[in-house]
DNA sequence: ACCGTAGGTGTCAGATCGACAATCAGGGAT
DNA sequence: ATCCCTGATTGTCGATCTGACACCTACGGT
């Protein structure tokens, strides 16, 4: 081992959140801007260590609660990935870093955090540009569970998870053409979700929003996983 | 923080390894028999503590080549999850571990390794019955890799790994059958790998095996996923 | 009353799928 | 040499799914 690691055998160990939402049919994640060194005055994924007497899973609920004011409960929550790099962090401590990946809803306003530092939503499309800059490995993490959050919506119903508790199926909609970026025919998605089995379940309601029919409203059913698939297929975008 | 956990701040991390490959239809799994406490002379999977100055997947290369004797660089190996459960590991330093699933071809004899302890192949079906007993929590760690593979076969490529360089379309519809546990139609399965893009690439030759007619040889395409789907038909397991 | 907009249904041709018949090409037995 | 057994590979067909797009519905706004 080279002297330079001799003293890193002590490992820290975090959660880092990507919290991912819709605004204005844009994805956004939520990232804060770091008070100290390293990388002070830099954006960031939110995140914290883990404590002695508990799991990683419960160390990213906690952070989503303290650093968003978000309810854990109530979002999906998932483990993506590791990473280990032993220079991803330049502190004399070396830092490893779990990764996981949040879904949220619009609605809340995360910067009403009660102790949150400055947390704001930013669109994930601005922090993967190729000349943007995020603090540690972040701009890795970001990429890595975005491209997750991409593959599920094909494959599970997560993306009922970007929706609020009664949704349209337009809502839902406009939930895969801003992850993926393409443009879905309204009827052909329409039908396919209301047929697969268990993705959505029709309460009575209606909305009736600015412009239009009335849409009906829906809430998520109890499957977690679509066959066949939501296809992505490539058309232009709008 | 309870005072049992005030003494665990330090923490170990380690690699763990579910190396997966199919002897004569079965899906195996490599375990090796610990020698020392805790869980001494109980089965567990091959793994081993990070370095200070190395990533884990670097760990989980390293182990794999010293524990079994594998060459890392040949074989499938991807990171599936990490496990932190602050009781997971009674011992006074706690360890978090973060899995790995590896995919190798049949040929290579595991216990050949040079400094290898007793390593061996056991059924996965052996393993994960009811009854059946692993050290520390590698049972779910066990059963999260290998429905990870399950899952990754339906949308990706991976299983030509479990194939030899070159191989049939029969070779690799068992794969498939082992997999699963469901036996598939061999004319669907020939032609949808076939017309598939990317997927396999005939190499001239054939294989003349005890019984039937001479199988045409293939090795991996370029692709790393199917679409549409290898689709997980149920029917009745053989 | 008319228009713009978004929700939702119908239709149709082409692709895909699962089931299964049929054909091909070896080895082994007679 | 011939027949039989086994697995590989090709054909066929009806049911289903998909993607494109016409068209009808029901609001708010003017």
């Amino acid at each position: 081992m080279s002297p330079a690691h001799r003293s890193r055998l002590l490992t820290h160990i975090t959660a880092d959140l990507v919290v991912l939402t819709i605004r204005s049919g844009q994805l956004h994640v939520l990232v804060v801007e770091r008070d100290n060194e390293p990388f002070a005055g830099q954006l960031a994924l939110p995140g914290g260590f883990l404590r002695g007497d508990e799991t990683l899973d419960r160390t990213a609920a906690r952070e989503l609660r303290e650093e968003t004011g978000m309810d854990p409960g109530s979002l999906h929550l998932e483990q993506v990935g590791v990473y280990s790099d032993p220079d991803r962090d330049p502190r004399v401590r070396r830092v490893i870093t779990c990764s996981y990946l949040a879904i949220a809803p619009n609605l809340p306003v995360p910067t009403a955090g009660s102790d949150a530092r400055e947390a704001r939503w930013v669109t994930v499309a601005r922090l993967l540009a190729p000349r943007a800059r995020l603090a540690f490995d972040h701009k890795r993490i970001l990429a890595d569970a975005v491209e997750r959050a991409r593959e599920k919506l094909q494959f599970s119903t997560v993306a009922t998870a970007f929706c609020d508790a009664e949704f349209t199926i337009g809502d839902l909609r406009e939930v895969y053409e801003a992850v993926w970026g393409v443009e879905l025919d309204r009827p052909n998605f329409h039908r396919k979700v209301t047929d697969a089995d268990g993705f959505v379940v029709s309460t009575g309601r209606k909305r009736t929003s600015a412009g239009g029919r009335p849409a009906s409203l829906y809430r998520a059913g109890d499957a977690e996983t679509i066959s066949p698939p939501m296809m992505r297929t490539p058309r232009a975008r709008k």
